[in-house]
DNA sequence: TGCGGTTATGGTAACGATACCAAGACGCGG
DNA sequence: CCGCGTCTTGGTATCGTTACCATAACCGCA
């Protein structure tokens, strides 16, 4: 049709036809079919697919924007969708956007099994793994300095004098909780400070797992003097109960320390060091990735770890 | 062919052949491609379209959640756009959305205009708005009950004899901050006590300018005793604010109460009082809304208005 | 054996858009 | 006035999928 050209840049049509065309598009409400476009070979989808692990973490949501922000100035758009750390639910969403024809995959993976995401299964599209490396897979990655993060907020701690560090992380099977422990342990260990277990945490996904951790942390005979908490949802569960303590007169007064900052962190009970990255920044450089594969790179794949900095809060 | 009968459920295929499908499906890699599948009509296109203002704000992160939660529930994906509260960028999302064959559309507006949402702009994709009102738009509407909790929260602050009360506020064009401040307003004016201009800040859309018109409201000759917050982002500057005075050893202890709530709330330095609402069951009412009418529900647009509750998290 | 009925299988068309091609219109130079 | 090149326009095929239809194979029963 005509009218194809005349939506497609309008070459090669007289001004007065395209006059015509705008105007019964403008009458009959017409709308291009973005899907019918793209069925044709060559046609991108303008669609990314961005899977990440839970949206109601800001974190990730202002990972998300990133991703988006990089997409809609490339004029693609997102399929977002909410993995909840689930493998199952990860592998759905990554099959439907395979299926929807992606252009390309920005995932936060949940860690675990990756079969669904060989070469043959993602057919052209390239793949960014983002926050958490996956072993073994031909991927590009942006992480974290998560090791040397974790290495330099426990050695804070530990030249300020604490040998009782307490330590609140998540699941076990997720990379970057390992990372983050590997990063603690080390600190002890160059500093000859002994792992005490009972002071190891490692399974809260939840602000209120979180808490009621910290809550039989205090609840020991030897309490801790500090805690490094791995992630925000940790964090916040350690200070809320910190703050119901304190509303029951029973004052406990740890240092804390934080991967991953939060807003007002400087107003806080207690001394709170951050461990501070930007989500957003990570989300950006994803989405650069990605664009640079679609651009046509072919080199091997590539992992960049962002910088953690150490910023006091409060001490 | 046989091929899509088998993947369709499989009714009138021998196993045996169903058995080869699914092989040669495993061993290349099919995927069905979503897109064609779309495209033959009556076939829904599995999308939701979620345009929200400010992914940045954890609120309208955990909306969009709410609402992918209720869309995975029907076996829908959503599609997410970030408008940044922008008209222009609204306009071309929702053209895209439309485009791109979405089942319907959950939307934040950003106000102002809105021609682009017309029934026959949007075809038959069900229209639900969510968080902001719309007047004159027949579409579906969640709302919060925003003047009832404004009303409550500062009718809290003058029953503790505050009477210079300040008011952080979005910009005017929001419709949601102009609802809050009527019951801001409705409050004052019930108690008898004057709406003083020089403590009205209605234009601050990110936490570091609220911070700053919070320095300014505090180096005013005859500084306020409390402060309305009406949103999120204003909370956190006036908090940060605070903090900064703190530290420089010029404390200033004002009431706040803040228009949705905050993670730490209870262990703010100075009396703080929520109005709690929930963003993700925002989210999860929009989109159940929305499947209503994909479900072929035909009645008039309805508004539902979720309540809003007062939280003494610290006093 | 023959006939109606069920089940299995693949051919064809259609969805909406565009690349390609063919053909008509027009202008210009020889 | 003719031939060539350029611009404009619409016809056709195609992308991947599924609804519909036609056909074939098979069963059971009279």
């Amino acid at each position: 049709m005509t009218v194809s050209r005349t939506l497609g840049g309008g070459l090669n049509v007289r001004p007065e036809i395209q006059q015509r065309v705008l105007a019964a598009v403008e009458e009959l409400g017409y709308r291009r079919n973005e899907n019918a476009r793209s069925l044709r070979p060559g046609q991108p989808s303008g669609l990314i697919g961005v899977a990440i692990t839970n949206l109601a973490n800001p974190y990730y949501g202002n990972f998300a924007l990133g991703v988006e922000e990089i997409a809609a100035e490339h004029g693609r758009r997102i399929l977002l969708g909410n993995t909840g750390e689930a493998i199952d639910r990860e592998r759905q969403l990554v099959a439907d956007f395979v299926g929807r024809q992606v252009e390309g995959l920005v995932l936060v993976p949940s860690g675990g099994a990756y079969d669904h995401l060989s070469r043959e299964r993602l057919g052209d599209a390239p793949l960014v793994l983002a926050s958490r490396r996956v072993d073994g897979l031909h991927a590009d990655v942006v992480v974290l300095d998560d090791v040397g993060g974790a290495y330099n907020g426990t050695m804070k701690l530990l030249r300020e004098g604490h040998t009782r560090i307490a330590y609140l992380g998540n699941v076990l099977s997720v990379i970057t909780g390992q990372r983050r422990f590997d990063g603690f342990q080390r600190a002890l260990d160059e500093k000859g400070v002994a792992l005490a277990p009972e002071l190891i945490r490692r399974s809260q996904q939840d602000v209120e797992s979180a808490r009621i951790a910290t809550e039989e942390l205090f609840d020991l005979a030897d309490p801790p003097t500090a805690i490094f908490c791995a992630n925000n949802r940790n964090t916040i569960g350690a200070l809320q109960e910190i703050g119901r303590r304190a509303a029951a007169g029973r004052s406990e007064f740890p240092s804390i320390v934080s991967f991953d900052d939060f807003e007002l962190a400087e107003l806080m009970p207690v001394p709170v060091t951050v461990l501070h990255h930007d989500a957003r920044e990570l989300g950006r450089v994803a989405g650069r990735l990605l664009f640079e594969r679609l651009d046509g790179d072919t080199g091997p794949a590539r992992t960049i770890e962002l910088p953690v900095s150490l910023r006091v809060a409060r001490s």
